[in-house]
DNA sequence: ATGTCGAATAGGATTCGA
């Protein structure tokens, strides 16, 4: 079972790569982020057409995730729990019926900046919810994967400029610290369980020739629980859709499962 | 320093978010 994550930064800014990207790529499971869509909004004949069935979660102009599979998909759920009055569309999970049954999460993790301020209480509020929704997901003993735009720069060698993202909330002692309580509870992160060298990013600024000069960051992570981690036979960086017309300032993240 | 992009509003330049 093939699993990435991309964020596209705007659905309709994105269909030609995306489309051109799933007939090329093929994944099972795609967990997209800031569709940037209300549901109604979102092109989903496109994708049915191609053999996907299409689940989102929007929102107007902003935020909003979905996931595409080629699989089954059953106990669709919307939003994180925790906070009833969160109007922001984040999350979603599904269970993807391949040889194993798979849960399957695709979150937006908030920004945070300016730190500190209210977007960074907000930021840290919703992982201390994502914690929780963690340890549920670990107490099922299944496999369960949580993937997405997490907005964490987990240590400095996931930045090229690591003193340059010194007080963003991206990178702040406060939630690199929320990101590996989640991942103390007993989750893989699964790109670092394959590679542990630096220079490896998913995220390049438009502005300032960022892409040009390699001045990525790396944010875009797949958390495995350890019935997952058992499954999990590669994970990788699609680096070369940065270079392609019209990008996102994402580039989609792969894990292959033995599912 | 951002050197940018996407969406909404408004009816083409501006604002917000990233």
């Amino acid at each position: 079972m093939k699993i990435a994550t991309f964020n596209i930064n705007g659905i309709k800014a994105r269909i030609e790569q995306l489309t051109g990207w799933l007939q090329d790529q093929s994944p099972d499971v795609a967990l997209l982020q800031e569709i940037k869509s209300q549901d109604d909004g979102f092109p989903r004949e496109i994708f049915e057409d191609m053999g996907y069935r299409v689940e989102t979660h929007g929102q107007k102009s902003f935020n909003g995730v979905a996931i595409l599979s080629k699989l089954p998909l059953e106990d669709v759920t919307r939003g994180l729990p925790g906070d009833d009055g969160d109007e922001q569309a984040r999350w979603i999970e599904a269970t993807v019926m391949g040889s194993r049954a798979v849960r399957v999460c695709g979150l937006y993790l908030p920004n945070g900046n300016p730190a500190p301020g209210p977007k960074y209480d907000y930021k840290l509020a919703w992982m201390d919810r994502l914690q929780t929704r963690a340890r549920a997901l670990l107490k099922a003993e299944e496999p369960a994967v949580m993937a997405g735009d997490y907005n964490v720069i987990p240590q400095d060698e996931d930045a090229a400029r690591p003193d340059a993202w010194r007080t963003d909330a991206l990178a702040l002692p406060d939630s690199r610290a929320a990101f590996r309580r989640v991942l103390n509870l007993g989750f893989t992160e699964a790109f670092r369980a394959r590679t542990r060298a630096p220079g490896h990013y998913s995220f390049w600024d438009y502005q300032a020739g960022a892409w040009n000069r390699n001045d990525g960051i790396r944010i875009d992570h797949v958390l495995l629980t350890p019935q997952a981690a058992d499954l999990l036979r590669d994970c990788w960086i699609e680096r070369e859709m940065r270079g392609q017309d019209k990008p996102s300032d994402h580039v989609p993240v792969w894990v292959d499962l033995d599912a």
